[in-house]
DNA sequence: ACAAAGTCATTGCAAATGCAACGATTGTAA
DNA sequence: TTACAATCGTTGCATTTGCAATGACTTTGT
């Protein structure tokens, strides 16, 4: 019998998917920090809320929390400091005055318009990194995903 | 032409690798606190440190921060609370003074008997659910590990 | 209409984190 | 040997985070 290990005592971690996937999340948001942090100075949390903001006008705090999976506090402290850099404009919705308007500025489309060229490059390079495996990867993500989206 | 989106404004977050595998991540170690949380009261950093003792005795703080990718004063704090709770031991290594030794206390090693079963069950799900697509799934991650691994 | 329940964004606060610096120790080169 | 550099683990400190609570507003049910 191959040596199978005792699950009482042995542990293999780095055969472990949620392991594997959280190291690999960590050395992709590495890389593209490493890319885009000499041209810009912005943190991973900032990133995902502009690279949101830009392919969707006009939303809420709770649009964000919900698209990108951010609680909302840190939504709502990430933006700030977005619109204290002017990269986003915060304002209030015309008729529900609980929420509000987040939108880029002309400061902050300027900045993706540098920013996102730049993650399309680096979405190619994982692409033809993992070659035709790439589907099987993603659609292995995909069920992740859709599987564990919205539990409580 | 179907529509090609203008990289220049438009942009899917949701379908960039990044944002996707650290989504993953995190639903993935959300699930699997779900799973131990009710029975055994420790965070994702603690079961990653326990489960890197559970395998490999005798290591240092050093050994745990390349092994496990955590900054090392986030190793050094992680474990002193697992020593105040007396779950691991930290001695100084018999020859070299700067190290510690650090190991799975007996009560250590009783929660992990308990916790490694549940991971193990777990991450069987994982695999089932991604059927005969697991194996390219995880060859996807380990060609992102690989190259990311140790990039200063 | 109006009270009760729900929704949204922000903030207070304690805890966790990242980074640089430190002290203690060991390795290295002259 | 003896300076000098490198390694190891911890800590100080400013920042970030998670969670619960809050205040402002809106929806629901009667």
């Amino acid at each position: 019998m191959p040596d199978q290990p005792d699950s009482q005592t042995e542990f293999d971690l780095g055969g472990f998917a949620p392991y594997r996937v959280a190291l690999a999340a960590q050395l992709l948001s590495e890389a593209l920090a490493r890319e885009y942090r000499p041209n810009v100075d912005i943190t991973s949390q900032e990133w995902r809320v502009l690279a949101h903001l830009a392919s969707a006008n006009k939303v809420s705090v709770r649009d964000i929390e919900k698209e990108i999976v951010m609680e909302k506090s840190k939504v709502s402290r990430t933006v700030s400091r977005l619109v204290d850099r002017d990269l986003v404009s915060r304002t209030a919705h015309p008729t529900d005055k609980r929420l509000v308007e987040l939108s880029l500025t002309t400061k902050g489309r300027g900045i993706m318009a540098e920013l996102l060229p730049m993650a399309a490059r680096f979405q190619k390079r994982v692409e033809e990194m993992l070659g035709e495996d790439y589907d099987r990867f993603d659609s292995g993500l995909q069920q992740i995903l859709k599987e564990y989206r919205g539990v409580e």
